[in-house]
DNA sequence: GCTTGACTTGGAGTGTACTCCAAGCCGTAG
DNA sequence: CTACGGCTTGGAGTACACTCCAAGTCAAGC
């Protein structure tokens, strides 16, 4: 597919799709003869899992080391592992400090609705 | 106090303070006879609830207009609470994505787990 | 054969939130 | 009385992640 379907069916400006290859996080993109990006099936998944690795606050730098890592094959699953495992921990420790910070701002809703002088 | 131990209290940084102060994020802070910035408990507890702001995505601007409101006093309580509650629901919406998000990364994890070919 | 729309590249510009710097003022220690 | 540390201001610079633009190419429809 094209970048626009791309762009449409993952929700990625086209923009911010030629970025992502520029900076290499998005690797071995082929151009048919007109010299135009083709995505595959391929590039769907793994453009999901950036997706995810962002919402996640992992930095482009360390998706981009990530995407290296891929293009390097089976022998660099332990060190993606690795990776992936110290981006959950970190994760999880945020995960915990939100719940807290959420039970703070309910805290000050329940003053503010307590003490709501209208 | 100074600026200085208000940094080292808190873990902001004296430039960020001074900026915070620029952007309207911190109000009335006053001045000893130096003109030396002077801050108090007040504003402790105020930086702590910014920095739980802050933490959980909310936009400068938005903190700047939550500080705004609370700078004219409790008529304003409705409106604040009526941000807290939106900022809560998304926090709330972010934390059940971010728990997924985990599940998913965790998933991969244990596929390296057990494709590892070392 | 010309227009249209989608694509290409390189490079400049944007928004957010700081972060750093130069030049200068003030109070205290030696 | 001078050096020092810590503060002041205004303004410039930085990092990150895009986002936009100009100029050009190409395939398809009329």
């Amino acid at each position: 597919m094209n970048i626009g379907e791309f762009a449409a069916r993952t929700g990625v400006s086209a923009d911010t799709l030629r970025y992502y290859e520029k900076v290499g996080v998005l690797r071995r993109i082929t151009r048919d003869a007109s010299g135009h990006r083709v995505f595959d099936d391929r590039d769907l998944d793994w453009i999901g899992f950036v997706l995810r690795l962002k919402a996640t606050a992992m930095p482009l730098a360390d998706i981009r080391r990530y995407a290296q890592l891929r293009a390097e094959g089976a022998a660099t699953f332990a060190e993606r592992r690795r990776m992936l495992e110290r981006h959950a921990r970190h994760l999880q420790d945020k995960l915990a400090r939100d719940r807290d910070h959420l039970a703070g701002i309910r805290a000050k809703i329940a003053y503010y609705a307590q003490h709501d002088p209208t």
